[in-house]
DNA sequence: CACGGCGCTTGATCCAGATCAGGGCGACTG
DNA sequence: CAGTCGCCCTGATCTGGATCAAGCGCCGTG
């Protein structure tokens, strides 16, 4: 969350926040419909969000790294329309969200940082919706996990995915042997470097420019 | 939007609502990077979103019906980020969205409205999201219809398309060929009939069936 | 250290839906 | 009312990615 609230908005935020954790991998923060009372923002850990249809098949909705919020699609349904489940450690802020409501009413500035994450959250939600290729859909999605990292002041062009590849597959609506052989690719044409988890960005301008439709032009 | 606000509350709204329209079949009532000053309620008509990558190809993002609003998502990038055009005759409200958001600090009731609202649009812009095939998005996609016209005490059985064939398949993801295709196979299997752009349920169930794992599960 | 099991990769085949091609029909327009 | 232009339908072919089917390395466990 951004650091710029004057002192007594700190503290106001401050009481009504709460540390959890640690989660271990697999570990579920909250599942689908559980009742909503609480948004989280992720302190440490990577946490993914997914849904079960009638019966079986996971349908994973997204990843959330540090300083980013999970829960937010909780508000209307007023229970939780997803599973949330730790893929590593995962150390959390709980907001009470009636709390938080109630301070927001106080705090326009509260409520408009609620607002923004609402609907910054719409968009990022229609991201994976288009009819990309392949190709694209793994760029772009090599790409926002960069940018969000570097904005959380990690490296952009080294990071260590957190996910198994199944759920990368899962999340971009690709079989898992077409995101191994995507990123096989990548690694040919220069792109990257893959070593596992962990991948390098060698051609980022390329990559970029593969990734622009996607990243919603 | 409810309409179970008390006196004052409903005085204030109609203090910062103003009425616009006609837009006429194709006109923009905004535009992608225009500045975000409002959202709109629609009153009459129908609206579809979209953004168009670079250079021309379209894609659809949503259809507005009356009741329902439009441009919730420009709140965050703080200027809109697709565009909006009319499918028919289209009268809107127009709400000033400063305007709105200080009298949501000082009525919590308009606070979780808007809350609500943000928040169901995360949910209902990850629909169609998910591998499908072809049938189920169609059978949601008409469902999802049905329910929203019945929602504002329209027919639930039989309604009228207000978008062409090629915006329902890009929408979908579909190629328009395929959205004929799928529409004449409802048919032939007796779950709707179809005559241009009018459209009857038949066997409403057996559709729904189809729809379930879209509408989501 | 052998044994499984799991996550990842790679190759071969298959298929849903895209694309290409053409035709019909209703609505404006000169 | 003939001509044109959108929009919609239908058939034939093509293809990106799914699915099926092995193999491979790594780690935890008996």
């Amino acid at each position: 969350m951004p650091n710029d609230y004057d002192k007594p908005t700190l503290q106001a935020l401050h009481c009504l926040v709460e540390h959890v954790g640690p989660f271990r991998e697999g570990e579920y923060l909250f599942r689908a419909n559980d009742p909503f009372f609480a948004i989280f923002a992720v302190r440490g850990g990577t946490v993914k969000t997914s849904v079960v249809d009638t019966l079986g098949r996971e349908q994973v909705l997204g990843f959330y790294l540090p300083g980013e919020m999970v829960g937010l699609n909780a508000i209307h349904p007023d229970h939780y329309p997803c599973d949330a489940i730790a893929l590593d450690s995962v150390y959390l802020c709980r907001f009470s969200f009636p709390a938080l409501a109630t301070l927001a009413a106080r705090i326009p500035e509260i409520q408009q940082q609620l607002f923004r994450l609402l609907s910054k959250d719409i968009g990022t939600a229609s991201l994976l919706a288009g009819d990309f290729t392949a190709e694209e859909r793994m760029a772009a999605f090599l790409v926002a996990l960069a940018d969000r990292y570097a904005a959380r002041g990690f490296s952009a062009t080294a990071f260590r995915l957190s996910m198994p590849r199944a759920d990368i597959a899962n999340y971009l609506r690709l079989a898992a042997e077409t995101v191994s052989r995507v990123l096989r690719r990548f690694q040919d044409q220069q792109l990257i470097r893959v070593e596992g988890r962990d991948i390098e960005f060698v051609g980022a301008a390329a990559l970029r420019s593969l990734a622009r439709n996607v990243l919603h032009s």
